[in-house]
RNA sequence: GGGCGCGUAGCACAGCUGGAUAAUGCGUCGGCCUCCUAAGCCGAAGAUCGCGGGUUCGAAUCCUGCCGCGCCCGCCA
């Protein structure tokens, strides 16, 4: 819709200058109609009363009269002090059949003018498997990370592995001083690991890390036990390899268990990059030295080290410490090396981070500026609850990620079974492994990443409307349209585009309102990846099956046995889109369900 | 106590760089399968946009005070 407003600009420039407004603020103002039937684009001319001493309506009505209509805008209109202007149904049907629509493919990255971002999203502790509060993030990011790909960008996704601190130390003392006896035997009273999961090692090894985070409770062995870690963690923040082999050791299979959860989502990582990294290359002591030389540099009593970054703006602490008493660096002083390392891999960067990381966020962001760097763009979510409070590894009060999607799949299958009697067991096993996880990920992306919610299995596991499935059916019809012209020795490309009739009077208008949506759909898309917000094109792309389904039921393709080249152009112009704006959304797109 | 965010029909959620009758889904009520997949479509009822003030021709949207909820306020990660 961008080139109807240009054209519209166009139209209106001379005639509002002739009214005597020589300024552009109006093209601001400019908005997408909210009343369909008056038309596209419309100015509200409320603003320009008090320039012109004219009532709004006069205006919107004098600049009507001075505006003539062409191929491109067919009407033009003022209503309520609103003017108002209608595309031509020909110029958008042309416009739109004629291939002007970018379909773009979130598979493929664009090499041409690519912006390079690089998006670390999940990024999550490698010592259990995901529930669904942390999923959050690696939904959201790679969603991210699809929907920039859509867009043209060149984008890397990134892991940042977390392989030396405290809770990897847990989980490295756990392993090494409990056996499966003793582990078993304090978490008596919790319930045990579902047996499907038995043998997955996230969810094996995790039981260790919660044993030792009771342990690390008792009165009787805590300090013992804490002397031992607190030994690790100064030993691996120093960068002792035997230490951080260690800790690897116990990491990575869990680790590898959590990656096998996101794959199932569709989620995969370009690279991984471990915070030990940061330490035994010398770039965090690097970076401490240079810190130590700014402005707003402070020394505690006992030589530990600090911004002043109230002296920037900082409300509340402003104090940033970023090196111990000891010497030693802290997390968000590796986190502060990893973001300039990131800057000289790519030009834009992108951080998932949970609502708890804002003030550290702020505060890494705020030291990059005095080092010269950007900051980086931030998407942060907010927390999913359970019915009963907080979701937490650590006491064990979760929904895993892969419970939710086994029973995704089972509730799935179940809907399957009963509406398509004929499928096989096969068939019906991957429409439903297909259907489940893209619902999971879809009710996800669907709520604004800022607004905290409460998980319900009835509404996780709900496939009306609002939903994956609801686009995937849309889209599924559209190819189930596509095979039966195919049957009919009829397929669609380019070349079919010289023998459509532009002749428009019989067709209903469910058709040029599909063509709208399909019109507005990069402008959604755009929006979505410069505001980082994968909720507003999950609306584009439900809005476009919902437009989808009212053009299938009025605009019968296969008529007669005869093929209507007009609506097959829309209807697969319209199935390029549903298609490549599911995989930026990590929906499955299926021929058949 | 301080900082940041959120508060929109019974429920869930969109709209928030100010503009026309606040969009959508669930749920409720009523209709549509001799016709390309009814996981669909059509219609009805349902909203003091948390509360009060302000700015403006115009406020769900901006400012401000209050109320409620969440997160943060380690030389933890």
């Amino acid at each position: 819709m961008e080139i109807l407003r240009q054209h519209v600009e166009e139209m209106l420039s001379p005639a509002l200058a002739n009214l005597g407004i020589t300024n552009d603020h109006w093209k601001g103002m400019i908005s997408v109609s909210r009343e369909k039937q008056m038309g596209d684009l419309s100015l509200p001319c409320f603003a320009f009363a008090k320039q012109l001493s004219m009532a709004p309506n006069e205006i919107a009505e004098s600049l009507k009269k001075a505006l003539a209509t062409n191929e491109i805008v067919e009407e033009v209109n003022s209503t309520a002090g609103y003017l108002n202007f209608k595309s031509s149904r020909k110029w958008l049907a042309k416009y739109v059949i004629g291939g002007n629509v970018r379909i773009g493919n979130a598979e493929l990255n664009s090499a041409n003018e690519a912006e390079s971002v690089l998006i670390e999203h999940t990024s999550a502790n490698p010592n259990g498997p995901f529930h669904v509060g942390r999923a959050r993030n690696a939904i959201l990011g790679d969603t991210l990370v699809r929907l920039n790909r859509l867009h043209g960008n060149n984008v890397r996704s990134e892991y940042y592995v977390d392989d030396m601190g405290k809770q990897v130390a847990v989980l490295a003392w756990a392993l090494a001083n409990l056996s499966a006896e003793e582990v078993e035997n304090i978490l008596s009273d919790r319930e045990p690991v579902n047996e499907i999961w038995e043998t997955k090692p996230d969810h094996a090894r995790v039981r260790w890390y919660q044993a030792a985070q009771v342990l690390r409770n008792d009165e009787s062995v805590k300090d013992d036990i804490e002397k031992a870690i607190g030994k690790m963690v100064h030993a691996s923040e120093n960068g002792d390899h035997g230490v951080l082999d260690a800790f690897e050791n116990a990491y990575q299979p869990v680790l590898d268990g959590m990656l096998e959860t996101l794959s199932r989502l569709r989620i995969n990582f370009d690279e991984f990059t471990k915070e030990s990294m940061f330490v035994t290359n010398g770039d965090v002591s690097n970076i401490m030295q240079k810190l130590s030389t700014l402005a707003i540099h402070g020394v505690a009593d006992n030589g530990a080290e600090y911004l002043d970054l109230g002296a920037r703006g900082l409300k509340g602490k402003t104090e940033f410490f970023y090196r111990r008493g000891d010497g030693s660096s802290l997390y968000a002083t590796r986190d502060i090396a990893y973001h300039i390392w990131k800057y000289s891999q790519c030009d834009t960067l992108i951080n998932v981070l949970g609502e708890d990381h804002k003030l550290q966020s702020k505060q890494v962001s705020m030291t990059l500026n005095e080092l010269g760097y950007n900051s980086p763009e931030v998407l942060f979510y907010s927390f999913i609850k359970l019915p009963d409070g907080k979701m937490s590894t650590r006491r064990g009060n979760v929904v895993f990620m892969d419970d939710l999607l086994e029973e995704a799949k089972a509730h799935a299958a179940e809907v399957v079974k009963e509406i398509r009697t004929d499928y096989t067991d096969e068939q019906i096993s991957h429409i439903a492994e297909a259907v489940g996880t893209s619902a999971v990920r879809f009710n996800i992306i669907k709520v604004s990443p800022d607004k905290g919610f409460t998980f319900r299995w009835e509404e996780a596991l709900s496939f009306d409307s609002d939903s994956a499935p609801f686009i995937m059916y849309s889209h599924t019809r559209s190819r189930s349209i596509a095979s039966k012209c195919l049957a009919l020795g009829v397929a669609y490309d380019d070349s079919n585009i010289e023998n459509i009739n532009y002749d428009f009077s019989d067709i209903p208008q469910s058709m040029f309102e599909l063509l709208r949506v399909i019109a507005t759909h990069n402008d959604a898309l755009m929006k979505a990846v410069e505001q980082n917000r994968p909720n507003l094109f999950a609306n584009q792309l439900l809005a476009l099956a919902n437009h989808y389904n009212g053009f299938y039921r009025d605009c019968k393709v296969i008529s007669d046995g005869k093929v209507n080249q007009t609506y097959l152009a829309v209807s697969e112009i319209a199935s390029k889109l549903l298609r490549s704006g599911m995989i930026g959304l990590g929906i499955e797109p299926l021929e058949k369900m």
